[in-house]
Order: C-alpha cells, then structure tokens, then sequence
DNA sequence: CGAACTTTTGACAAGCATCAACACGTGTGG
DNA sequence: CCACACGTGTTGATGCTTGTCAAAAGTTCG
C-alpha cells in the first residue's frame, strides 16, 4: 500500500520470473498488488483446514509447513514453505482450504486480498501461467514425498528430506549448501516423513555415527553429500530448479 | 483435425468448464486443438520419466497410472488418471518429466502438441485459468495420498483407495457409485498405498469379512459406504467436486 | 491346453511403533 | 536467584504391523 512495503514481494517475483521472464509491466504489476503485513508468531495459522479464504498470503520470513490431521489424530506434514513461497494459492482459487498452514518459525507474510491475485492471473496471463509454473513445480514435490513415505525406508526418508532442505533453502537464499538451520523437532520431521518421532531419533544417530551428517541444536551440517544423496536417493530432478521450458521463446 | 476428431475433447473442455465457466469462444478454441489420435495397449507408457516433453495426451477412453522408482526398484503409484485428464500438462510446462505415465487399461489418447497447450494457456487466460484450477485440484489430491501412506495403516489406506476410485468414476460418468470396474492387481494397488501385494491382499479380505466391499474379478461392490468412509478416513473435501470458488463472478 | 500372470495361504523375520523413563536446556514466576 | 514446569532429545524394553519368501490354487489368453 504505502511505500515502504512496494518491494516485499520482490522475491517473490523473482521466483516466479525465474522460470519464464515477466515484462516489466508485467514485473511492476505483481509489486504493486497490494498486500499488509502481518507478523506471525511461532505455531500461528495462516489457514485452517475448512476454512473459506478471503486472503492469500506470501512469506516474506520465517518458515510455515503444511499438514493434514488423520482421524486417530496423527498429523501428516505435507510440505514446508520458505520465504517467498505463496503459501496459499490454492485456497485463493479453490476457496475452501483442504489443509492447515501453520507457522513452523516466527516471520511475517504479506496478505493480499484473494480477488486480487485471482485477478492478476487472468489479466496479465503471463502471470498467470508464471503461477502455474509454480503450482505444477509444488505438484512435482508432492510426488515424490508421496514416493518418499511410501517407498523408502526410515534411513533414506530422512536422508531425503535433509538433502531437499539444503537444496531449497539454498535457492532461496536462506542458507549455504552444506550447513543450515532446520528449525524443526524431531517429532515434526516425523510428521513429514511418516515415522514417529523416536524412530527419527535412532535414524539421526545412525546418520550422525556413518559421518554423512553432523548436528548442533537445530542447525545440521552435510559431512557428505555424496553420501547423503545416495542415502537419501536424492535427485533435485523433481525441484526443476531452473528454467525447464521444452521450447524457450 | 478433420471433423470426427472435433469432438474429443468435449469431455476434458467439460471438465476444465465445471470450476470456471468458459465463453463458447474459449470452448470452441479448445475444442479446436489440433490432435492425433492414437490407440495405447496395457502397460503402454505414456510418458518416461526423464523424458523431454513434446506433446501433452489427453485421456479419451482407459485409464493410466503415474508413478515413481526408488532407488532399489520400488514402485510408488503417484496417481490415477480417469478418461477425460490431461495427462501430461506437467510435462508441457515444465518440458521434462518427472515421473512416469503408464496406461493401467488399453485405451485411447488424443495427443496435443505441447506448444499449442501452452499457447491456448497464455492467449485464453480463462482456459489458463482453468488449467490452474485442474492442477491445484491435483495438488490437493497428492497431498491427500501423502497423508494416506504416511499416516494411515493398511486397512485405512485401501479402504480409502476405493472411496476415491468410486467418487471419482462417478464423477467421470465412468460408472456407478457403489458397484465399478477396478482394472488394478493387488500388486498395483500395493504401489498405490505403499504396501506390498500380500498384505493388500490380507486386507482386502479384512474388508470383504467385515461387509464393507465384495469383489468379483477386477469389479469391486461397496456394500456399506458408511462404513468404508469412516474405515478409510475418506472426506470428499480434498477433490473439491464443484465450483469452489470464494466468490463466483 | 499350456504359459504367464494373479490371488491366496502359511511360516517367519524385521522394521518401526509404543510406552516409559530420564536427561537436558530454557523460560518463568515466586 | 532458585525452583519448577515444559518442551525436546535420548535410551531401553517390548510388541505389533507389515514385509519377505515360498508354494499352491485360480485365472487369462494366445
């Protein structure tokens, strides 16, 4: 609106262009959506599952993940946000939300109203088909966390997982590749990979006493990637990490 | 391209349509895709992972399976394609695949060429539009299948399976609620639910002893849906059956 | 009618869950 | 500043769900 917040959703933007170049109208446009901050604390909601969405938030800090309660209780993490993600475009297009978003760290998202963003997409195509780009790539990742938790076992789950962190917080800036701090608990990266969280544990201490990986508080350090990767049976294949465009134009 | 090929598409156009109106403009240009018809047999793949995509399939008559290989040559079944999907618009955007598409029946594909789906998404942002909301219904039903594997037990799982088949060949016009043709072996199933054959097998017949289902070859019977639904943990919410928008316009 | 595939059954093993207790660090209020 | 509660990580003992292996019975199809 004012000022001062015309260049939070600037990440943003580069990562949608990363894939196929916006003009600068096109550029200028998206910055000028308009949004209101809002600072969230660790554990917040940014969408509950049911609920019917007005708003559709950026993450300009911090880190959300997505999860899903199953009927004894049990929580599924079904994916995890960094800064620069929209973190509810589906719920702005299909309005009712099929998942709860939940602050994994303390941060801070710009809210832009859902009309507007459903709006961009439709008047400024390039836009639009920079968010299918985006949503197709999220597609990919669900994939292979669908073949994550259910054809590997603990030891490669895990290994995974780290391997993806490093890979995506790199990308977006947050971390170097092979020391980062994964503000998660052990029981939430049970959640993610389908285990509990004392099955996490002994797994980490496996990976710890072969050397591919190192630990401190929260923050892990990659002894071995090659290691890890072949653990990890981690190809960034699925991330389609650059332009990935058939035909450039 | 010649006239008794206009129509083919008609059912995928109705699809795309039911979340979001189409003007007779935008139907007729889909309906105007160029395409080939081609006849695909059992196991036929549609699309091999690593492939560099060229054409986008759309589903006409059978179905097709996408899934995953781990490392020691697991399979992992991603997701199931019924007559109508557009199977590969991931690939088309993203122009390598990510994973494979493989016909689980004999059937037929009308085969676009990927520019052209990328063009009538650009140059008709309604159709763009409703290719968002295709894909993010995908993405909800993904992350629906990663709760299935990673936090449900094997009854659940396969209970859960059949609810979605069902409500998703009805919604197809592929056959009746309670009483449909299910062309998958125990094996596959097992790579649907991250089980193996055997113990897909064992549940089966848990689910047939408790009154739930009946089988007969490939055909499965729900005798009691209230119970399988409840079994499977099963919630329509996450294949968002209708127009779900906040606000229709 | 036979070959190949699929379903079924049984015995056994293993990976992971469960339960419980303890250790450790952190923040908070008395 | 200590005491305490709380969340998280760690460890051990035990058991259940599911996997593995193997073989037989049933089915499909050329």
């Amino acid at each position: 609106m004012s000022d001062p917040q015309m260049a939070v959703l600037a990440p943003t933007m580069r990562k949608l262009a990363k894939r196929f170049p916006l003009s600068p109208e096109d550029q200028a446009a998206f910055l000028a959506l308009p949004v209101s901050l809002k600072k969230l604390a660790v554990g917040n909601y940014i969408v509950r599952e049911a609920d019917i969405a007005r708003s559709c938030c950026v993450l300009l800090s911090g880190f959300a993940y997505r999860h899903k309660i199953v009927r004894d209780g049990a929580r599924q993490i079904v994916s995890i946000n960094v800064p620069g993600d929209m973190v509810d475009l589906h719920n702005s297009f299909l309005g009712v939300a099929d998942h709860n978003v939940q602050m994994l760290t303390a941060g801070e998202v710009a809210v832009i109203p859902s009309r507007a963003v459903q709006d961009i997409a439709y008047l400024r195509p390039a836009i639009g088909r920079a968010m299918l780009l985006d949503t197709l790539v999220d597609g990919s990742i669900f994939r292979e966390w669908i073949a994550n938790v259910g054809r590997r076992d603990a030891r490669s789950r895990v290994a995974h997982l780290l391997c993806e962190f490093a890979v995506r917080l790199q990308a977006a800036g947050e971390s170097e590749a092979r020391n980062y701090h994964l503000p998660m608990t052990q029981e939430q990266l049970g959640d993610a990979t389908g285990l509990t969280a004392v099955h996490v544990n002994r797994t980490i201490q496996a990976l710890r006493q072969d050397g591919l990986i190192s630990t401190d508080k929260r923050s892990v350090t990659i002894e071995n990637w090659e290691g890890l990767v072949t653990t990890g049976d981690f190809n960034t294949a699925y991330l389609h990490p650059e332009r990935a465009e058939g035909e450039p134009r």
